[in-house]
DNA sequence: TTGTACGCGTTATCAC
DNA sequence: GTGATAACGCGTACAA
């Protein structure tokens, strides 16, 4: 069924079809006869040709790290809301942490089909930074602060500083801090100096912290908390720059029946589920990570609607989750 | 840039650069002329078009329950993985349990640029199948057994049969079920048969068995056990249709001091990450999530790329994980 | 091998 | 308000 056989049929031209689905400006008897027509053919215009003759396709690219990870997925869910409210679909794209995928997906989506591009970045290299000025499309990253890109990010640094000052002001000896490359501005490098700031506001030098570096798994956590323990097997307060590594460490310490929080205090950022459902219950900072998402979405839907935007901003608070092991 | 343009700068015609980018039949002189304008002129086809012309977008269809869950997030990482491999990309559309946005979603992805689809369902109605029916495209559904359908999912009645037939053989007197809606076919009617089949052959009837209905939460998990405990307080052995469940259960149990396993016994299915962080270690049934979303894209490409296809149905197998709650 | 010409189905433009 | 017609950009049958 085209628009042309459904004219025919309803004895009117393809103008009159294309009014009566679009905007109106119709007389009423031939709206009628149209609207018979298509409910007795169950015509159903072809997006193909509406997306090539508008150049809108109202899809939205979303590229994220790792779809089964409990943050992204939370933050997924917001967008999802959001896109489906304004009635745009969005395609999801998972790179699985692979940094030339996210250039890929990013070429892809500069090529293919997309009103717009929601990224949730991690590690930002300068290909990236060119790949997304070449984007040339509207777009919104989640996570990292990019000055030059509209952005939707938590505090990190804060909300670290709070984190280890809180647990610092237990008095713990001898602390150690986990925490993930610097090459990730938000959750490496400003957690990192966030803890840095509170450290020194209790007189430690940046020397007498037990660091380690750890990736995002529990898995990870698990093996920095030993090495560091060799190192240094008097640590009693360990700040983890992520909840699973936290998780990853404190079964470490159980395994070595270390008491939690009586010898080692430990605590986390990002409020996993499971934090509240482990024994001893984690201390960690909740994040707004489905917020984020709708902040992010709403934020793009906002730039495609209106151009000439400023690029905004977002920073996203937090809030200190004490419970059992500090 | 367009291909005409193109055409005209390296002094050829449409059809040379038409060939140029698809599959070839060329002379080496033209090849050269037009990779140098393509190269200079950074040219790129419209896809807009391309998907018109040919009704191909590459473009697939998923529609889930609920996306921050964690094993429709495995699905959907298997899922994105195989697609992506093929040259796909997909349109994720998130119903948040609602079987309206179901139906709508359905309706969208009929009436869009899409190749096929792929659906995780929950409750398949009649409405359900009118519209899957409808669909005129390419389908396979994740975690239900459609016998009109191409489907994958994991066999849920023997899973459940043998992790109850584990639990009654550790001789618990007091037996409880904690369901989820039988209008589930997959996680509530078939694990409640398996379930009961497991009883009868422990000389249980279904009287005899304790049961309540929960949703997929841990809430409501937790919930159900403090009714059931109510009811009957000599439970002395649970098993729940999902992990989340038992989680919700056994937070109760702890609470009121319940000791697991001694006093009470419990399981699950599903196998979460959080089954083997919480204390004691949660025992039940691995699923292969991630490889279920695997073999529903590959299923889904096949019957896209060869038609006339026989409706396939592949049923996964489980693996029992006795932990420490039994 | 090469180019011409047309079709895909819609929306936009412009006369009436 | 209405309808003919021109784009939109690509792929391809067909003739050369």
């Amino acid at each position: 069924m085209t628009i042309k056989e459904i004219a025919r049929l309803a004895g009117v031209s393809n103008s009159a079809v294309s009014r009566y689905m679009n905007r109106g400006s119709l007389s009423d008897d031939k709206r009628e006869k149209i609207k018979k027509v298509i409910e007795e053919t169950n015509y159903i215009p072809s997006s193909y040709a509406r997306a090539m003759r508008t150049r809108k396709s109202n899809q939205i690219g979303v590229i994220v790290p790792k779809i089964n990870s409990e943050s992204v997925s939370r933050v997924v869910s917001g967008i999802s809301k959001v896109l489906n409210e304004a009635g745009y679909n969005f395609l999801l794209a998972d790179t699985d942490r692979s940094l030339e995928k996210e250039l890929e997906y990013l070429e892809v989506f500069r090529q293919g089909q997309i009103d717009g591009v929601i990224f949730m970045a991690t590690i930002v290299t300068k290909k990236h930074i060119e790949h997304l000025r070449e984007l040339q499309k509207p777009l919104v990253l989640v996570g990292q602060n990019i000055p030059e890109f509209a952005c939707v990010y938590h505090d990190d640094y804060m909300a670290a500083y709070q984190m280890t000052k809180t647990l610092l002001d237990t008095k713990c000896k001898r602390f150690a801090y986990i925490g993930v490359t610097e090459k990730d501005v938000a959750a490496g490098k400003s957690r990192k100096e966030g803890m840095l700031r509170a450290a020194r506001e209790h007189d430690l030098k940046e020397e007498d912290i037990v660091m380690a570096i750890s990736d995002f798994t529990m898995e990870s956590g698990r093996t920095a908390m030993r090495e560091l323990l060799q190192q240094a097997p008097d640590i009693d307060g360990v700040f983890c720059a992520t909840d699973s590594i936290a998780i990853g460490a404190m079964d470490y310490l159980k395994e070595i029946h270390r008491r939690i929080p009586k010898d080692v205090k430990i605590c986390g950022i990002g409020d996993k589920k499971v934090s509240r459902l482990i024994t001893p219950k984690l201390t960690t900072v909740h994040y707004y990570y489905k917020t984020s998402g709708i902040e992010a979405a709403n934020m793009l839907l906002d730039r495609i609607q209106t151009e000439e935007q400023p690029t905004k901003h977002t920073m996203l608070g937090y809030e200190l989750r004490i419970q059992d092991t500090i």
